[in-house]
RNA sequence: CGCGGGAUAGAGCAGCUUGGUAGCUCGUCGGGCUCAUAACCCGGAGGUCGUGAGGUUCAAAUCCCACUCCCGCAC
């Protein structure tokens, strides 16, 4: 099958390499204009422009579909299915509505729940025990199409962000090329998905500073579903930020205000509303991850200071 | 040339302002105490202070210059 794929950060970049592994054809790849990124603000081109250009794969990035001039690469490519991860553009309907197939895409949620941006951290946020990737054939809307499949996986107790992307990278593999082999077969299928929708709200910097006051569940889920980025973080006694990298919970118990450091054994120990949160692994402004213990022996940090 | 921090013992840091060859916490090794211990006590090993047969100086981790690498923020 004749395979246009439109995609831009690692989460897609996955997605394509399964494919491409397999006997379609990879017609052409869409990817966002490279930025200028990171400490000098180089020039970066994005992951799945990397994978496609060490792959000889033709690359596309136009910096608007809007104006139509996309039209012609589409009618040169001629793409029989458009496969969309991630990409980070609307596609107007020319688009949508250009190849023999469909435009597909690989929403990392169960659909209709967490339509939107941050649908990974929103889902472990809440604490949800399980999420997954649908699979759905675009409309105009956001995340509003119907959809094809779903391909469940758990979010366990301890996953943070990068454990369950991990598995979600792999199940979207699966269930986009369970996807094209529907198509190729004459047998997909479509499902409306409903009223019963949520949105998952881009993650703000706001979302990501750490209320000790919340429940140690909250706590520990916010931490874990930030985590390794843009991670969770709270602000030293002397005003400087602490990224909390990696966190579990304690069932101690210790007297003292939310946000206290109430031991250094073992860890950071800080009180939470119901429980004690240990942080494990931390980033002090202006330097790179260490361990609890680390940050400890360097005498940074004392039982009674207070976090927030 | 987006803003900023840093490079000192295996780890995390102090010392640099007011130059005089290095210190703290932890780890590690040996010994002791103990029924026992990741606890406690005693002792030891371990550092070209990022690079430059650079500059200044009687003397540089410390001041000046160049370079390399690392990191945080922002995006």
């Amino acid at each position: 099958m004749r395979i246009l794929f439109m995609g831009t950060p690692e989460f897609a970049m996955h997605n394509l390499e399964a494919i491409h592994k397999t006997n379609n054809e990879i017609v052409g790849v869409v990817t966002t204009p490279d930025k200028p990124k990171g400490r000098g603000m180089v020039l970066t081109p994005s992951p799945v422009k990397a994978y496609a250009t060490a792959n000889g794969l033709k690359v596309y990035q136009p910096t608007t579909l809007k104006d139509g001039a996309f039209l012609d690469t589409l009618k040169e490519l001629d793409p029989e299915l458009i496969i969309v991860v991630a990409y980070g553009k609307i596609l107007p309907e020319y688009v949508l509505n250009y190849p023999k197939y469909a435009c597909i895409n690989a929403h990392a949620s169960i659909l209709p729940k967490y339509r939107g941006a941050a649908p990974i951290q929103r889902a472990i946020m809440d604490g949800d025990k399980k999420t997954g990737v649908s699979i759905m054939k675009m409309d105009i809307g956001l995340d509003t199409g119907d959809v094809i499949l779903v391909k469940e996986v758990s979010i366990d107790e301890n996953d943070d962000f990068e454990d369950v992307h991990d598995k979600l990278v792999t199940a979207g593999s699966e269930g986009l090329l369970e996807a094209i082999s529907l198509f190729s077969g004459g047998n997909a299928t479509f499902k409306k998905q409903g009223d019963d929708f949520t949105y998952a709200e881009k993650i703000t910097k706001a979302d990501c500073l750490v209320d000790f006051n919340a429940s140690l569940e909250a706590v520990h889920n916010k931490i874990r579903g930030l985590s390794p980025i843009p991670l969770a973080f709270t602000k030293l006694p002397d005003g400087k930020l602490l990224k909390i990298t990696k966190a579990h919970k304690s069932n101690e118990k210790f007297s003292g205000v939310c946000g206290e450091v109430v031991s250094l054994d073992g860890g950071i120990l800080v009180k939470c509303s119901d429980g004690t949160i240990v942080l494990d692994e931390i980033i002090p402004e202006g330097k790179g991850r260490m361990n609890a213990n680390a940050f400890i022996n360097g005498r940074k940090i004392s039982v009674g200071d207070i976090l927030g």
